[in-house]
DNA sequence: CGTCTATTTGAATGTACTCAAAAGCGGTGG
DNA sequence: CCACCGCTTTTGAGTACATTCAAATAGACG
């Protein structure tokens, strides 16, 4: 059951049996099917979220209803709506699931003990977020300097999993393009192969 | 001399005058000249840079020589190459001062001491980095889902010190477009206002 | 199969860019 | 105090990357 996080973790911290014993009890088990919400914009992101098993994906929204992926997360990741989780406010972010789903959550509070009485897993926690902190910037990097074009073959360099899991329009949205001009990126490739 | 920044983590976190004492001890106090660097590309970001008069800015630079400036930071902030700082690999970011500017720099191996020593400097710097994590955010989010126009106009709200203080290209670069037309968006702007 | 959803195609359009040149502005020296 | 220089901002014309909209085609699933 707890396999795969208690490695997840061990990558930045070595821990004794009784903070992993300690850990695990602040966890709880949730499934969500395919297509449901793990959180809904307005709502106050209480969980950060580790995907034991499927695939989910974090977008905004915008006034126009128009949607923007952020993040997709795999097996092994982490997710949530860090502004609302941290701050408890009103999401801004939803979460919805492109699979079913197995998730491992803990809740702010219970996070923030942890980091008080083990103060080894806050260490862990700041490790881990400075990694996310510097993909998001390299995410921010590839929008500014990079052609629709470009961003895609990156994209299909460094995430290959994702190719055969993920549609094409959620990649599109991910990518920030319509699925239309996708398309055509993906025909030019193609020509160019031959 | 060290009360700004004492001041800056005194939001985060109560320190006693030992603490104070120790960190301060740490820093060393540097100045640096408009238009000289305080980080080229490929050198090892060493220092986490606490601004304490003047202005700076970070940009990378793609294979064109393209500029994108990612952040500016003016007195009671913060500025580095946060992956270059963390992973110790050669910087993709340069930093240079747009004013004589005065810092104090914290190195990393000082950093990660005082952390062992000190933990309530860890949540602190946990605490810090999870809001400039959120700011990075926002600011993809809003290259994302926001026209050219729309980012000038929020960054004359968000931002009004920086207007007199800029020049107008360096803000062009900031919002990522060109200052031909961020010059088009305010004469549009000026025309609206009669 | 038929239906529903996802992807592809094409034509027209728009936002923002490039390039070139003019105008504005601030400092320096004669 | 004016003239000149370099740098920043503005203007305009032409262009490109990516979008919108509409329709056709392809795929997946019951």
């Amino acid at each position: 059951m707890y396999d795969l996080i208690i490695n997840n973790i061990s990558k930045y911290i070595d821990l004794t049996k009784e903070e992993k014993n300690h850990f695990t009890s602040l966890l709880t088990f949730r499934k969500i099917k395919r297509n449901q919400f793990l959180l809904q914009r307005g709502e106050v992101a209480r969980y950060d979220c580790f995907v034991k098993k499927g695939c989910l994906r974090s977008a905004y929204i915008d006034k126009n209803g128009e949607e923007y992926i952020l993040q997709f997360a795999i097996e092994d990741w982490w997710i949530t709506d860090f502004e609302s989780f941290i701050n408890e406010t009103p999401a801004k972010l939803e979460i919805m699931a492109l699979e079913d789903t197995e998730l491992l959550q803990i809740d702010k509070q219970s996070l923030d003990e942890l980091f008080n009485n083990y103060l080894k897993f806050e260490h862990f926690y700041r490790l881990m977020n400075e990694r996310h902190f510097i993909s998001i910037y390299q995410h921010l990097i590839s929008f500014l300097s990079e052609s629709a074009e470009d961003r895609y073959l990156n994209f299909v360099q460094e995430y290959p999993q994702f190719l055969n899991r993920i549609p094409q329009y959620e990649i599109a949205s991910y990518l920030s393009i319509t699925p239309e001009y996708l398309s055509k990126i993906r025909r030019k490739q193609a020509e160019k192969e031959n």
